[in-house]
DNA sequence: ACAGCAATGAAAACCGTTTTCAATCGAACG
DNA sequence: CGTTCGATTGAAAACGGTTTTCATTGCTGT
């Protein structure tokens, strides 16, 4: 009777090859990077995982709620593992691309009254701050 | 003298036929956009303007302020003739594309201060929210 | 060993957007 | 008018990120 058969199975976290080797590349990572960094990244050191197996990891990841998706101005998708597992918003360096995570239930309690207001049924909101961290505020 | 030439002048609202179609286009809409669909929409009533033209338009006008862009979350930019100068957020119908714009004090006060405990310097901030207008709260 | 199914990845397709570039327009000047 | 010259236009090609296709590979249970 079935074991642990990929695909699916105990809370979901690395199953496939590639999943393992993004988790675990991520894992290492301050910053929010796209599939492709991860990929060169991954071939920089030596662990051998396809562009499409990387886009599809991602993919299962950000799925089960392992990995926090952000789009970049430009329209690219990045990625995070971040510390919380609650809901949260981040605040993001422009320059070094470190992202703080930040906890805001004055906010959420605010869209949901806003959303009332204007007799919206909330589905998902989005709030990202960007900026330039103390380290990077040169200039 | 120099008179009304293209390019630049009395600020700047559609000064080129194709950002004039295109600001004639969306002001007859009340949900976002994209530029494909303002193509279309353009080719459809007979205002011949290329899809290129479309592109350069909305750019313009993106950059000078006369409309809003607002990503989608598959990456595609959607835009928008805003009723507020000011700046503000929405509040978006997943169903119908419907925008209500709103304008939050406090919410704004709220992101300076937050990036103020993380010492980061804010350089913009994007917060949307999404789910069903009244009418659309069918289910 | 064998059958069956999920995982893999190279190559091709996709899709929104930008670039290229030759044709066109239009104001300014003689 | 006719010419000039920069701005505008748009078809076609290039681009860049992502998804699909499909043949191969690797496991798992029999
Ligand atoms: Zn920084
Ligand atoms: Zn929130
Ligand atoms: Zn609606
Ligand atoms: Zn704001």
């Amino acid at each position: 009777m079935t074991r642990v058969r990929n695909g699916h199975d105990a809370h979901g976290a690395g199953v496939t090859r590639a999943q393992r080797a993004v988790l675990a590349a991520l894992a290492a990572e301050g910053p929010f990077v796209s599939a492709q960094d991860l990929h060169a990244q991954l071939r920089g050191a030596g662990e051998g995982v396809g562009l499409t197996s990387v886009y599809r990891a991602l993919q299962a990841l950000a799925d089960a709620g392992e990995v926090d998706v952000l789009r970049t101005p430009s329209g690219e998708a990045t990625y995070r593992r971040c510390g919380s597992d609650r809901h949260h918003h981040h605040l993001v360096c422009t320059s070094c691309g470190t992202a703080v995570e930040v906890e805001a239930p004055a906010l959420e309690r605010w869209v949901r009254q806003v959303a009332a207001t204007h007799e919206f049924a909330v589905d998902s909101h989005t709030l990202e701050i960007s900026g330039r961290c103390r380290t990077c505020a040169r200039d």
